[in-house]
RNA sequence: GCGAAGGUGGCGGAAUGGCAGACGCGCUGGUUUCAGGUACCAGUGGGGUAACACUCGUAAGGGUUCAAGUCCCUUCCUUCGCACCA
């Protein structure tokens, strides 16, 4: 029997006059439906989070976009669909959700826009949010809107500036002239995390290391715990690169007398059981005392040197690192351990701002001194053997692993053959007994660079006495900043507003363009002359704290309540690109250990769970730009197929994290998909109460099972899966029983809610489904009374048999017997050995 | 170079150590249609067969196991981080 014969009314395989003929409200139409219900939801504010004591909360979070002048792109909606899958499921779970959205408005390109065209970027960024705003609307995601944030509104920018007060008073903001990265093409300094190989992260220009007066973060002092509390997080991979980056390295520093001078130099090593192996010291170019104790004889080769080192790039520096050069400075160091007289060089392998800026060389246990030992002639003292007692050539390698100790010539008596951890210990010891060195930790973090030379950004709320002799505002007035008395703007004169500009132009003035705004920038006060700082904070700054702001986002009081904070913090779930692992989850780390230590937050760690979702590449495979040509614009696809396709699709294409292509095609599989949902259960609103037969029900509960289980885990693609199996199964029927549809409804409402909302409307329900019952399981219903299980004989699959899910062995054997399929692979021979898991395989080993 | 993740049909991808390739795309054949498209039905890893049978198959090679895509070892390749960090 062909199915068409035995489908009656309503007929999704009718002929076309019939199809003519049915109602235009009987077809899914996307495009009427969606705004229909994007209306509803917000007509009745179904997604405004409220608190209700007792019931569990989720606060989903997306990683706050910058509204880009672009709008929204295909990657956008894949983190903010999954989020809004488990903040829909978890509704209808019964639980209270916090699932906000908000902009990163302060940066760059809105700033250059303004310099081309004379735009304010205040304007500029309006208008992209607005084109955002509709995006992220028209795709129906649940965001509770009324708690909207963004990082420029005066009342956000007064509380940013209200943590970089506290952390000026706790001494965690501080200026610094040290060597920072200025960047001539973007007029402005860069954060070490925003400079890759040399060059700015952003538009790709070069980068030089000046000596500029900065605001700096000390997020060094909180390196340890940086490093230490990711322990407890459910983070991916990220927590790695975070570590990398933090950089915590044990060892100890270690003084070295320099022969003819008072001056010590102070090296820092992980691998203090290699002193004696020390058989040179190496100073970066930059280290101060190269100047000091230069002989006259090598004054001329070490200038020469020290001038072709400046000249390079760091990018040069790191790049030509193949052959290590350096020079000898003339002077001789005193090993410490054995009294060796040993020379000092200078060489730019040595970075000025790692450890102390300057090494002991001990080339037969460290690949670079090898190198370089190799490359001057310099001796190679082994002190370390393999463990293993195996040979090792010095000439040709270093041998850099732990070993255990040769007999050493060294004051610091060590038993030979002590492995290497135990003769850092004692090495150590008697380096502090004898005050020539110390245990130490050090760390790659530097501080953070905060202060940038541009206008779009939050001013910092500090000004300066100024010494000037009348107007320090007229033409050509003379005056001096004194930047070493700062000044803390008073909180309640919060938010520092930004001055109005003719010219957002960078000036070759490192001050910046907020420099030119001279009525904002001096004001008088007592007859005192003072002078507002005229750099502004990066772009990370908004984006440090803002999760704290949705909790309670129109307080003017406080930066948020603390009975906001108890009911939503922390961030359950917190889902964006693995891009920022470095940088805006570190600084945000950073500023939360801080609020923690002042007692504003109760948490030492802001973000639970991590996801960072895989980008979505180009038909091609290749990454999506404007120049290949293979950019997928999303208001497109919500156009050809509808929002609820787009995010179903995307949630199909693969798992949430795995970076995967786009494929046209796709969307169009998941549209049929969507069509047979609409079908089925428009069937099913008038095919009355159909009776659900016991496979169909248990289909529906292995599907709410499989869904429900699958959501909790983020993987979506499986679930989807999961729903197009039971639609297919539903669709073959004679009659589709509302029994069935409308758990599945419920299922597919967090992945394709309008639709799901249309068809449970038409299935009698007057009211939205966003807080109807997630459908529950009976775990019994899930698991079939007989199932299919392989039969092997000798490991090979032969036969397949319905067995009861506890058949016993001897009547699954007796069955598989009675197979003609399995016996002709055992007659003749006698069964040795049977494997029989139950439900899963019968094994026959047979002779 | 170091670190991490990974390599499964034509493609995207499924598989608590238990029938590899779920689901979707594509493709082939069919029904409906004047036709195309849609929709629906059937098929779709390779070899082999009229059809079965059988056989080979999860980057390559070895191992553990009654049984390996899954566990272990070696090698190759891809992607993504980091890259003189002493």
């Amino acid at each position: 029997m062909r199915l068409g014969e035995f489908l009656g009314e309503p007929c999704y395989a009718a002929p076309m006059s019939e199809t003519n003929e049915r109602a235009a409200e009987d077809r899914y139409e996307p495009a009427t439906l969606e705004p229909k219900w994007q209306a509803y939801w917000e007509a009745h504010r179904c997604f405004e989070a409220k608190r209700t004591p007792g019931k569990p909360k989720l606060y989903a979070l997306d990683m706050v976009p910058y509204p880009s002048g672009s709008g929204l792109h295909v990657g956008h909606p894949e983190g903010y669909t999954a989020t809004d899958i488990v903040s829909r499921a978890r509704r209808m779970q019964g639980y209270d959700v916090l699932h906000p959205m908000g902009w990163d408005a302060f940066g760059l390109p809105a700033e250059q826009h303004a310099i081309q065209t004379g735009t304010h970027p205040r304007d500029t960024t309006a208008s992209n949010i607005a084109t955002f705003k509709r995006q992220l609307k028209s795709l129906g995601f649940s965001y509770d809107w009324s708690r909207e944030v963004d990082t420029t509104d005066p009342g956000y920018v007064r509380w940013t500036q209200w943590i970089f007060l506290k952390l000026f008073e706790k001494g965690l903001a501080f200026q610094s002239e040290v060597p920072v990265n200025w960047c001539p093409e973007l007029g402005t300094v860069l954060a070490n995390e925003e400079v890759i190989d040399g060059k700015s992260e952003r538009g790709q220009h070069p980068v030089v290391r000046l000596p500029l007066r900065q605001w700096m973060l000390r997020i060094t002092q909180y390196a340890d715990r940086l490093d230490a509390e990711l322990d407890g997080l459910d983070w991916p991979e990220t927590k790695g690169k975070q570590r990398h980056w933090i950089g915590r390295s044990e060892g100890a520093e270690i003084d070295f007398a320099i022969e003819g001078h008072d001056a010590t130099m102070t090296v820092f090593t992980t691998r203090p059981d290699t002193v004696p192996g020390v058989t040179y010291v190496v100073l970066a170019p930059e280290h101060p005392l190269v100047a000091q104790i230069t002989t006259a004889a090598q004054r001329e080769a070490v200038s020469a040197y020290l001038d072709v080192t400046k000249s390079k790039s760091d990018l040069e520096r790191t790049e030509l690192g193949k052959t290590k050069t350096g020079v000898a400075t003339g002077a001789f160091a005193v090993n410490p351990v054995n009294g060796d007289k040993i020379p000092v060089w200078v060489g730019d392998y040595v970075l000025a701002h790692y450890g102390t800026g300057a090494v002991m060389a001990v080339p037969a246990h460290d690949e670079r001194d090898h190198a370089f030992a190799k490359t001057y002639g310099l001796p190679i003292v082994q002190v370390v053997r393999r463990a293993d007692g195996k040979a090792h050539d010095f000439d040709a390698a270093a041998f850099t692993d732990d070993g255990v100790s040769t007999a050493l010539r060294s004051d610091a008596k060590v038993a030979e053959g002590t492995p290497s951890a135990e003769v850092r210990k004692q090495v150590i010891a008697w380096l502090e007994s004898e005050k020539r060195g110390r245990k130490k930790v050090t760390y790659r973090l530097r501080d953070w660079v905060f202060s940038r030379q541009r206008y779009w950004g939050e001013p910092i709320p500090i000004y300066f006495p100024v010494d000037c002799d009348g107007d320090p505002r007229a033409e050509g007035a003379e005056y001096k900043v004194r930047y070493d008395k700062p000044i803390a703007v008073t909180e309640s004169e919060l938010p520092l507003r930004l001055p109005e500009l003719e010219d957002y132009r960078p000036g070759e003035d490192p001050a910046g363009p907020l420099a030119r705004a001279k009525d904002w920038r001096f004001f008088q006060k007592d007859g005192q002359w003072y002078a507002r700082e005229t750099n502004t904070m990066p772009q990370w700054a908004g984006s440090c704290w803002y999760y704290l702001r949705y909790i309670d986002p129109r307080n003017d009081e406080q930066i948020f309540s603390q009975e906001a904070y108890d009911a939503w913090m922390p961030v359950d779930l917190y889902v964006g690109g693995s891009e920022h692992a470095v940088l805006h989850l570190l600084y945000a780390r950073f500023w939360h250990k801080a609020l923690f230590d002042i007692g504003v937050v109760k948490h030492a760690e802001p973000f639970h769970k991590l996801v960072h979702q895989g980008m979505i590449l180009g038909e091609n495979g290749e990454k999506m730009s404007k120049s290949r040509g293979n950019v997928i614009n999303p208001d497109d696809v919500v156009k050809s197929h509808g929002a609820d396709s787009l995010r179903v699709y995307e949630m199909f294409m693969g798992p949430l994290e795995a970076v995967k292509p786009w494929q046209t095609n796709g969307v169009e599989g998941v549209r049929r998909f969507l069509d047979r949902v609409w079908n089925v259960a428009v069937a099913a609103t008038k095919s009355g109460d159909a009776a659900m037969d016991d496979e169909t029900k248990r289909a529906v509960h292995k599907t709410i099972k499989k869904v429900t289980e699958d959501v909790e885990g983020l993987r979506f693609n499986t679930a989807v899966s999961a729903m197009m199996i039971l639609v297919k199964q539903l669709q073959a029927l004679p009659a589709v029983p509302k029994g069935a549809v409308e758990p599945l409804v419920l299922l597919l409402a967090p992945f394709a809610p309008h639709i799901a909302e249309e068809l449970w409307q038409r299935l009698g329900h007057g009211e939205s489904l966003t807080y109807a019952p997630w459908p529950t399981f009976d775990a019994a219903l899930c698991e079939d009374a007989e199932v299919e299980i392989g039969v092997q004989v000798n490991g090979k699959a032969r036969s397949v048999l319905r067995l009861a899910k506890d058949e016993s062995q001897e009547s699954a054997v007796a069955k598989a017997l009675a197979d003609a399929k399995v016996t002709a692979h055992t007659d003749g021979k006698t069964v040795a050995k049977v494997i029989y898991v139950p439900g899963r395989i019968l094994n026959l080993i047979v002779k």
